[in-house]
DNA sequence: GGAGGCCTCGGAAGG
DNA sequence: CGAGGCCTCC
């Protein structure tokens, strides 16, 4: 089919109330869509239609939260109307942002070429700034500090705001911080000295700019005639400000969410914006898609059930045509490994009675801790899996240490950039010279930079031999920012890489670290390469936009570089493999087949929520998201013991589980008893525990009697004879309870491989594998 | 300036 | 338990 009729006939590829959708071009509108409901495919369709109608895609905004989001909706435009789609304004909140304000500059009095603060840099501006105003930092924590400023910025308070303002000044008084509000003044005194700005400022002075500047905001105002915003329920305040007043002349605004799947509360997403669209616009159409072609009856069902319990939330019934499909399977594991190995099992059968590929399925979790156990089960059983997390390729150290020569090569006053290099590699310029250097700074209110081109002032006491060689990294950032003015960003970049010395410092290290730290640098550079030559800009950008010249300066790559957060991709050539990645990372995502582990009271609903309402809902809506990610099969797990930092604490069912009418649930897979609301798992609390752990010393009982305890280490068991009576705890009460006491036969191999021959009092005699248990010698009364 | 000891603290995560 | 930050010592 060629894209012509592909074209012609995308309307029949609707149903009803998505066509309803798609065709209302003009005036506000919102569609809420549920899960799996189509919703990438009406935002498409919804542009194609559009284009189709003779819309110029010039006009037409596209703001979503991923890059990875921007990516695919856009490839699936292009498959659908061809290079027109290159025109299409589309990308995240921040890189059009960003792209507005490189544009506008001038009228917020920042250089075109501003930098880009990371989470990184920022974190340690504001680090450096509570030890230089001498607080302390246990109580103005980094991380706190930064969150307080970032909420003021996303909500739009600026530091006059938040210093007049009683509620927030007395919000932190009452909390022992009083110092916030100035924390913030200087923490923007300084990303205005170093020309940054961070990720929160790209939008705070995209509204600044055009709240204050009307002849941008009209500009802007007719360029965007039709502005479309993908998952509406986790934009911020300032975010929907701006759409509103980008929007404010055509007001042709569609938002597409679901508030069901809001789940970034906690980082300012505020499902009020919802609520408040309406208010803000009366004559707004809204469009509902409730019929969800992804899942079975049973999983529909069961995500209705689990979702029905939050009180917040727009009324909608998604429902489906779909079969009913098989019950959710419920695995019940003795320990967290023990859950993995049901698990592995389960991938192992299905995979053969149902002819499913590994990448069919997908075992989420609530916390990246949880993946070890489940990792090792699918090893032993050799099944392929992909975990996808961790860290992207733009936070690598040695990926930062060269974005930071580039930085500091394109802007001098970035301060957090020659902090990762005035001394990396190593080139005899220590922390207190660079102190005296930041003092003098703070005097002549200048950046280090300054002070560092003026090194050889009188003024300035450091040793000649020091001085000399701050002068020599002067010279040689200079001469790279030379260099960098006229030719190609690779050339620039690999000269940098070589005449900083990093490109050795990396060679010279023979490590398998080492070794993967200089093949990262040379894909980095190899990447510079590609933008060189083919010309485009990392990111997606309307290809008018690019500059006619045919050399690629590194300051054009570098623009919006910041903000490529991306985890990396990288396949090994085989992509049939399980995936295993948080609830989180899920969003988005379908799989034939999903299991969700570690359903447990304190884990999945994390024990941090349990006291608040709203953190309850925002963790009832991460379970459905996890729930409607399956198409024809789900399967939920918990263990009865799991190791915490260290500790084996005992664990209760979720409480989400008793949510899920017990049709849907198929029984044969919990043995024992239904998990009920605030269950406790089956076993005697008067059994002693030695786990240090608050939580497991507030549920049970204490001992009557304390036995000494010690962890086993290796040593020990050297000298153990088979006689010693020994009580094997494995999982505090569970194997206790089911074995009783007993007397050690033999043992065998070493922690974490041990075996052991136990005859029990009970008469009976097992083989036990103690791996990974924590094993406790008892002495006996 | 780097290695090693001690202390602290622990959620999820995009740009 | 274990990663990361910080301090100390050479």
């Amino acid at each position: 089919m060629n894209s012509k009729t592909r074209m012609s006939n995308y309307l029949d590829q609707l149903n009803p109330s998505q066509r309803e959708a798609v065709v209302c071009m003009d005036g506000p509108s919102m569609i809420i869509a549920g899960a799996g409901s189509g919703k990438t495919r009406v935002l498409t369709y919804r542009m194609v239609h559009m284009i189709k109608n003779q819309v110029d895609p010039f006009s037409i905004l596209a703001l979503t939260f991923t890059n990875k989001a921007a990516r695919e909706m856009k490839d699936r435009i292009i498959a659908l109307v061809g290079n027109d789609a290159l025109n299409l304004w589309m990308g995240t909140f921040h890189s059009v942002f960003a792209r507005i304000l490189r544009v506008e500059a001038e009228k917020i009095g920042f250089p075109s070429a501003f930098t880009i603060y990371d989470a990184d840099d920022s974190k340690n501006l504001v680090k450096k700034i509570i030890q230089e105003q001498q607080l302390d930092d246990k109580n103005y924590k980094p991380s706190l500090v930064l969150h307080r400023i970032s909420s003021a910025k996303n909500n739009l308070f600026s530091v006059s705001d938040y210093l007049s303002n009683d509620q927030l000044m007395s919000e932190d008084r009452m909390a022992g911080k009083p110092k916030i509000g100035e924390l913030y003044q200087i923490y923007q005194k300084r990303l205005k000295q170093a020309d940054a700005m961070d990720f929160d400022d790209l939008l705070f002075n995209t509204y600044l700019l055009l709240k204050n500047h009307p002849d941008a905001l009209l500009k802007y105002q007719k360029k965007f005639r039709y502005i479309m915003v993908d998952e509406f329920q986790d934009t911020n305040y300032a975010q929907y400000i701006i759409v509103r007043k980008l929007a404010a002349q055509h007001e042709n605004i569609c938002v597409v969410g679901d508030d069901a799947q809001s789940i970034y509360a906690f980082r300012g997403a505020n499902i009020q914006n919802i609520l408040n669209f309406e208010k803000d616009y009366p004559d707004l159409k809204t469009f509902k898609l409730e019929q969800n072609y992804r899942s079975t009856k049973t999983i529909v069902g069961a995500a209705n059930n689990v979702i029905a319990n939050n009180r917040h939330q727009l009324k909608k019934e998604v429902w489906t045509e779909n079969t009913g499909g098989e019950k959710i399977r419920l695995l019940r594991a003795i320990s967290d490994n023990e859950e993995g190995n049901q698990i592995a099992n389960t991938i192992f059968e299905d995979r053969m009675n149902f002819q499913f590929k590994n990448k069919d399925f997908a075992i989420l979790y609530r916390t990246n801790a949880q993946s070890r156990s489940l990792e090792e089960a699918l090893r032993k059983l050799n099944i392929p899996y992909r975990i996808y997390g961790g860290l992207s390729f733009f936070k690598r150290k040695e990926i930062k240490d060269l974005l930071a020569y580039f930085r500091l090569t394109i802007n001098h006053a970035d301060e957090e950039a020659l902090e990762r290099v005035y001394n990396y590699p190593t080139r005899g310029i220590g922390k207190t010279s660079y102190e005296k250097l930041m003092v003098i700074a703070d005097q002549r209110t200048c950046t280090i930079w300054n002070v560092m081109e003026d090194i050889h002032d009188k003024e300035i006491e450091i040793a000649s031999g020091i001085k000399s060689k701050i002068a020599d990294f002067v010279t040689m950032i200079k001469s790279f920012a030379v260099m960098a003015k006229t030719q190609n960003a690779y050339d620039v970049a690999s000269h940098i890489a070589q005449s900083s010395g990093l490109l050795k410092e990396l060679f010279n290290d023979k490590t398998s670290e080492g070794v993967s730290h200089y093949e990262n640098i040379q894909e980095l550079l190899a990447g510079i390469k590609e933008f060189s030559e083919r010309g485009n800009p990392p990111l997606e950008s309307p290809s008018t936009e690019l500059r006619e010249s045919d050399t690629r300066l590194l300051n054009e790559y570098m623009q919006d570089i910041a903000l490529l957060t991306d985890a990396e991709n990288k396949d090994d050539g085989n992509d049939d493999k399980v995936s295993l990645m948080t609830v989180h990372q899920a969003k988005g995502l379908e799989f034939k087949e999903v299991f969700v582990s570690g359903m447990e009271e304190n884990l999945f609903p994390s024990q941090l929520s349990v006291n608040s309402r709203e953190d309850m809902e925002e963790e009832r809506r991460l379970f459905y998201v996890a729930i409607t990610r399956a198409e024809k099969r789900l399967t939920l797990s918990y263990a009865m013991t799991r190791y915490r930092w260290g500790n084996l604490t005992g664990c209760e069912p979720s409480r989400f589980l008793s949510e899920i009418n017990p049709e849907f649930i198929d029984m044969k897979f919990a043995p024992e008893s239904t998990p009920q609301r605030g269950a406790r798992i089956s076993g005697d609390d008067s059994l002693p525990t030695y786990s240090n752990n608050s939580f497991t010393k507030n549920k049970l009982k204490p001992l009557t009697k304390k036995p000494t305890a010690k962890a086993v280490d290796p040593k020990l068991l050297e000298n153990f004879t088979a006689d010693d009576p020994l009580r094997i705890e494995i999982g505090m009460q569970v194997l206790h309870q089911r074995f009783g006491k007993g007397k050690v036969m033999s043992l065998e191999g070493r922690m974490p491989d041990l075996k052991a021959v136990v005859n029990f009092e009970n008469g009976e005699s097992k083989q036990l594998l103690l791996k990974y248990a924590r094993l406790k010698i008892v002495e006996q009364p």
